[in-house]
RNA sequence: GGGCCCGUGGCGCAGUUGGAUAGCGCGGCAGCCUCCUAAGCUGUAGGUCGCGGGUUCAAAUCCCGCCGGGCCCGCCA
């Protein structure tokens, strides 16, 4: 059973052009599956290939005259329908009937598996993302990080890796050292869910930092008793940090994202990763002692790699960040002898469970040991990023640096500017915050559309339709591209959006149940329609669709995927009915057709972590 | 000063391993509910792909130089 129809299709066609190339006696200096593309009308071909300019260079033979002899030589077979030479290209049509029969039969056969792969082999991926410190609520850009790295990972479960996703969380750093002051020396606290009420009160605190003199002092202060990782301090930042990561899991909860692992600062620091770390890198030629400004640091030399030099050790003994955050990605490569401790944090709502790095907690083979990382991390850290990764490749890991990656995000910015934490620009802009706008406004929508359904249906369908939105609008955009929030693209509900997706799925399951009887026999050449056509093309390109977003890291592609089928969709229902189709063929056609769509953009929105609603 | 990212119709985006007439949505304008959910559909107007060179049979895509926006180059966090 082929797991990509369209994949099947662009291998009859390599096997076709090989076959004709050995024919001819021709070698073209690039394999033929690097030369196909698709052309620019469907009217041309469905696949072309550039073969020919490729091989006028090496042949010395104009490309015309060259495509006209290769497409002389060319057998269609398989899926091929016939060859046509236009100008110097090549074009491939695909036989629609063979492919609609491989593409309805391959979908109905898997189902919910449809654009699921093997190719993972169950390697194992670590994606650490979110990693917010838990000093507040996470905003809507904090959302953009959960999401991109929520959608990754349901990427690449689908192209069949294990995957364990963790979420860092520092509680030992500056600003948890100025909440726990804050949370002490402010007496009145909002009434707030918990993170909420943090964030208030660390703006409130950076007030009175700019002020006061003596209180930059006592953050000093209790910034030394963390780094110490003993004592009452240590355990109260913990403690507070706890009921901030609590809270903020009830908002990813409600986003529909998941973590199998948190992974404490604090613990790490215990565990003596970060010494053993350290060790290693010193007795390489790349770690040297500062010498005069810099006496008494410890310094990464990386310009044989071709990047700058990086402080790992502060001349008071301490480690900075980025010599922490390579003892780190060692770990998540099962590849420092130190060990972590884990025990079951919490079983989410959705039935999955998170664990937590605890000191009292058992010691487990279960995590870490990634063949794979992919670290979601805003893009303004590619200098550090890539100094963790060199570091491995300094310590011989080249395997593990080859393996690494950084799928670098830009920020979310407001139309006012940049978000800030301690400015506290953050205010109605939280993910609580927008996920409670767009949910009232779907409610309002739906109570339009279905004004006798239930209060719990109208309730369940706004949540739905609500966060679909919100999920929609922060990974459609490709990661490297800053976007504004605005809230009228927030909560679009129109083409385009979540919803208008969710739209079409619920419009689709809606013919299947009115339809009451399906099946029975057909022709594999009913589907005579263009919108036909162009729908069991694009359903036959969804696994590749997944695989291209695993590979390239583009969890934006598939959210587009969806937004392309549901658009086709549409038209497709305009212009053909389903139920009263004109002949029984027809109409068990259409409905199968029907059917393979409202699973394709089930699963299509499934991997961007949106639910898809049988009635909206 | 050195480096990285972004710049595509009024707005938001796709297309960037060089390839055939640059796609989509919003918003404009004109239409479509006795018919499977109008959160929909059809038609229409709107683009020197930031600017200028270069390489090539072929450039939104590659190279060089500018312009605009953002980011990095801390013993900060």
């Amino acid at each position: 059973m082929a797991a990509s129809p369209w994949g099947e299709f662009k291998h009859d066609v390599c096997d076709a052009l090989e076959a004709a190339l050995s024919k001819l006696g021709w070698k073209p200096p690039v394999g033929p599956e690097e030369t196909l593309e698709e052309p620019p009308d469907p009217k041309l071909g469905d696949l072309a290939t550039r073969l020919c300019f490729e091989l006028a260079k090496a042949l010395h033979k104009s490309p015309m005259w060259l495509a006209a002899e290769l497409g002389k030589a060319i057998k269609p077979a398989g899926l091929i329908a016939r060859v046509e030479v236009a100008d110097s290209y090549v074009n491939f049509f695909v036989d629609v009937p063979k492919l609609a029969e491989l593409t309805l039969r391959t979908i109905e056969r898997a189902d919910t598996k449809f654009g699921c792969f093997d190719i993972g082999k169950g390697k194992k991926a670590v994606i650490e993302h979110t990693s917010v410190n838990p000093t507040k609520p996470l905003h809507i850009g904090h959302g953009r990080n959960a999401v991109i790295g929520d959608t990754m990972a349901r990427i690449l479960r689908a192209l069949g890796h294990g995957v364990e996703v963790q979420n860092y969380i520092d509680d030992m750093g500056r600003q948890v050292a100025e909440a726990l002051l804050a949370y002490r020396l402010i007496k009145r606290k909002p009434r707030a869910k918990f993170d909420h009420v943090l964030g208030l009160i660390y703006t409130d605190m950076h007030k009175r930092l700019g002020q006061d003199p003596k209180l930059e002092q006592q953050v000093r202060r209790v910034l030394a008793q963390l780094e110490r990782g003993k004592g009452a301090p240590v355990r109260r930042a913990r403690q507070l940090a706890e009921r901030c990561v609590e809270a903020n899991l009830e908002t990813t909860d409600r986003l529909g994202v998941s973590y199998d692992l948190l992974a404490w600062e604090s613990d790490i620091a215990r565990s003596g990763m970060l010494k053993e770390t350290l060790e290693r890198l010193r007795a390489t030629q790349y770690v040297i002692e500062g010498t005069g400004e810099r006496a008494g640091t410890l310094i990464l030399r990386l310009a044989d790699f071709g990047i700058g030099d990086k402080i790992l050790v502060r001349s008071g003994g301490t480690a900075v960040y980025t010599a922490r955050d390579i003892a780190y990605q060692l770990w998540k490569f099962g590849r420092t002898k130190a060990g972590l401790r884990f025990k079951l944090h919490s079983k989410r709502p959705d039935g999955m469970r998170t664990y937590t790095t605890a000191q009292r907690g058992r010691s487990s083979a279960k995590f870490g040991r990634a063949d794979k990382v992919i670290n979601v991390v805003g893009a303004e850290q590619r200098f550090p990023q890539q100094v963790v990764f060199t570091a491995l490749k300094a310590l011989g890991l080249e395997k593990e640096h080859g393996n690494s990656h950084h799928l670098a995000y830009e920020h979310v910015w407001l139309p006012s500017g940049r978000f800030s934490g301690r400015k506290g620009t953050w205010v109605g802009f939280s993910v609580d915050d927008v996920i409670e706008e767009a949910v009232a406004r779907a409610h309002v929508v739906v109570e339009e559309h279905a004004p006798k359904a239930s209060e719990r249906f109208k309730r369940e369908a706004a949540e739905l339709v609500g966060v679909g939105a919100v999920r929609y609008s922060l990974v459609c955009t490709s990661p490297e591209k800053r976007i504004t929030f605005r809230w009228e693209e927030a909560l679009n509900f129109n083409r385009n959006s979540g919803p208008a997706v969710q739209y079409s799925h619920a419009r689709a399951c809606s013919i299947l149940k009115k339809a009451k009887r399906r099946g029975g026999k057909h022709p594999s050449d009913v589907f005579k329609l263009s919108e036909e056509e162009r729908l069991i093309k694009l359903l036959a390109k969804f696994p590749e669709v997944v695989r291209e977003a695993g590979e390239k890291l583009q969890p934006n592609l598939p959210a587009l995927y969806a937004a392309d089928l549901a658009l086709a969709f549409n038209t497709f229902y305009e212009a053909a009915p389903v139920i009263e189709a004109g002949t029984a063929e027809l109409r068990a056609a259409r409905l199968r057709l029907v059917n393979c769509i409202r699973i394709v953009l089930h699963n299509a929105l499934d991997l961007v972590g949106i639910v898809a609603p049988k009635r909206m």
